[in-house]
DNA sequence: TGACTATGATTGATCGGCCT
DNA sequence: GAGGCCGATCAATCATAGTC
């Protein structure tokens, strides 16, 4: 593997005979405090059972105007936790996997295009493809998906 | 509340826990390791077969283990100092056959 | 049986390296 | 030099297994 961050190096040693290496301190930038709180209005995101959405995908990448529907009054954007990190709501995991079923890689017009429907930034929508890929990669290497689907529930 | 959960009913979250067996050889693996304990995929493949687990499962552990270390240092070094202890006892039931360099190397 | 803890899995996001 | 992708990992959380 890598040299990752080619630990080794004892910062200094503790009460204990156990040493504190470099990577038990390493910290990552997590996003922000995001203070964001949403109105209860916002009630479980996650719990629509991915209904309609009608959408129109072209099988292939510019497909316009199609993910217009989505920013229906209450639920708009994405929910924020106090890490920072994002909670997509269902109905933007459903979208994002019917794009992803059609296109496992996005030009930077369907990018914009599916970040703004989706009220998302462009770079989760790109970082969403890339761990959705990865994901495939993962479970395909586990056989657990032939080549194209990865919905191995019920 | 909201907390937004029901992450799809994830009916694909069936875990088992690892064998007592298997979690012994990833412990005394991460604990000799200590200084880095960052397996390369050839020692993950290795320790998978030995587990009797995926490599995908194997660097579940390792990932879980190092934050949870990480979390709580105090008791996690209880835990590294029964294994230093361990193995400086020699009697390793579950040889970690490939790769054994320097080990913990603390300075 | 219910509260609580231990632990394996999932996932949005970060880090470093490589490529165009 | 910027931007995208990959592979590994982090960090928080979910959901279940295990314990009392």
């Amino acid at each position: 593997v890598i040299n990752q961050k080619q630990n080794q190096a004892v910062v200094h040693v503790q009460q204990s005979h156990v040493p504190t290496y470099k990577w038990m301190q390493v910290k990552r930038n997590v996003p922000k405090p995001a203070v964001q709180k949403l109105p209860q209005n916002t009630s479980d995101c996650r719990d629509v059972s991915m209904s309609s959405l009608s959408l129109s995908y072209a099988s292939s990448s510019s497909s316009t105007g199609s993910l217009n529907c989505l920013t229906t009054g209450n639920m708009s954007m994405a929910n924020f936790n106090n890490t920072g990190r994002t909670n997509f709501t269902n109905k933007q995991l459903t979208e994002l996997e019917k794009e992803f079923h059609f296109n496992k890689y996005l030009t930077r017009a369907r990018r914009i295009e599916i970040a703004s429907a989706l009220q998302l930034n462009e770079t989760q929508v790109k970082i969403w493809f890339q761990n959705r890929r990865m994901k495939q990669k993962k479970r395909m290497k586990e056989g657990l998906v032939s080549s194209d689907n990865s919905n191995a529930s019920s | 509340v909201m907390i937004l959960r029901s992450r799809f009913l994830d009916a694909r979250r069936k875990r088992r826990n690892f064998s007592k067996q298997a979690s012994e050889i990833l412990n005394e693996y991460f604990y000799s390791h200590l200084s880095n304990p960052y397996p390369s995929e050839e020692a993950k493949e290795e320790l998978a077969r030995k587990c009797g687990i995926t490599v995908s499962q194997v660097s579940n552990w390792f990932g879980n283990k190092r934050i949870r270390y990480k979390k709580n240092i105090g008791k996690a070094q209880e835990e590294a100092n029964l294994y230093a202890a361990k193995k400086a006892a020699g009697a390793s039931p579950y040889s970690m056959g490939g790769a054994s360099q320097g080990t913990t190397t603390p300075m």
